[in-house]
DNA sequence: CGTTATTACTTGACATATCAAGTATATCTG
DNA sequence: CAGATATACTTGATATGTCAAGTAATAACG
């Protein structure tokens, strides 16, 4: 079963390094945010509560915490998000969305809905995108 | 149908964004060459002749030319590659694997693919592998 | 032929990601 | 409660990717 692997592997790996960053380009020039930032706006626009934590919020988006770092630092210099420090336990931060932030995500979304539609679902098959999700 | 697509689009953002990264550093801890290095060596390992054109290469992997030219270059500097003028154009260049670049890529193919079995077959069924590449 | 495109690649500036240390606060342990 | 350890995050160096502009060689046109 090498050659199946193998071909998963590739075929997977394709996607993952075209279809992704192909995405992330259409958010730019529809929104004017990069796919990152789009990501970490969507995470947070979607809270029940008002913020969270800068490490959950890597862990819920599977990154590292120095990344998370970076990128809020970044995204806080653009007033897209902001970031305050917990009173009950000052090595905390909490990170929360902007109005402007929440202004451009809700922008954002549903153009790239469209995007995502376009290049995923017209050309999956309902059973197709089940066992992608089953896959994952 | 708009949440099976959201949840696909998710799921797959999801690998591509973690699975991926995880490969790329198990390479480069078992043989000291990133993930990138590893896919270039690989394709230029694979060829039937002594060696491609830039573009060519460039597009075989999807990647935009001014990518593979720096990665070209710095793959030159550490002696992974090497690359000529082509005699009959000489706009092109040449890309061909050294001798240091294709031991490397020979000791490292049987163990990535070690860790690909690990990470992807063991994981999923043959028809999610089958469903996979039909996605792709 | 000479001029204009086109092609193939390079370069440099900038955005972003990753890694290894560092700092500051909290918690745990004797 | 003092010292050790752990946690939450920051910082800076380095690697890598992307974009826009540049250079040099070939091809295409009149």
């Amino acid at each position: 079963m090498k050659d199946l692997d193998s071909k998963a592997w590739r075929a997977f790996h394709k996607i993952g390094t075209s279809l992704l960053p192909h995405l992330g380009r259409q958010i730019t020039n529809h929104s004017g945010i990069s796919g990152t930032e789009y990501v970490v706006l969507v995470a947070l626009s979607e809270l029940t509560v008002p913020s969270v934590n800068l490490n959950r919020l890597a862990q819920g988006l599977g990154w590292e915490i120095s990344r998370m770092s970076h990128q809020i630092s970044r995204m806080e210099e653009t007033g897209l998000v902001k970031k305050s420090r917990n009173t009950d336990d000052s090595r905390c931060f909490d990170v929360s969305i902007t109005a402007k932030g929440r202004k451009i995500a809700e922008a954002a979304i549903p153009l790239q809905s469209k995007e995502i539609n376009h290049c995923f679902s017209e050309v999956l098959t309902q059973a197709q995108m089940k066992s992608l999700i089953e896959i994952s």
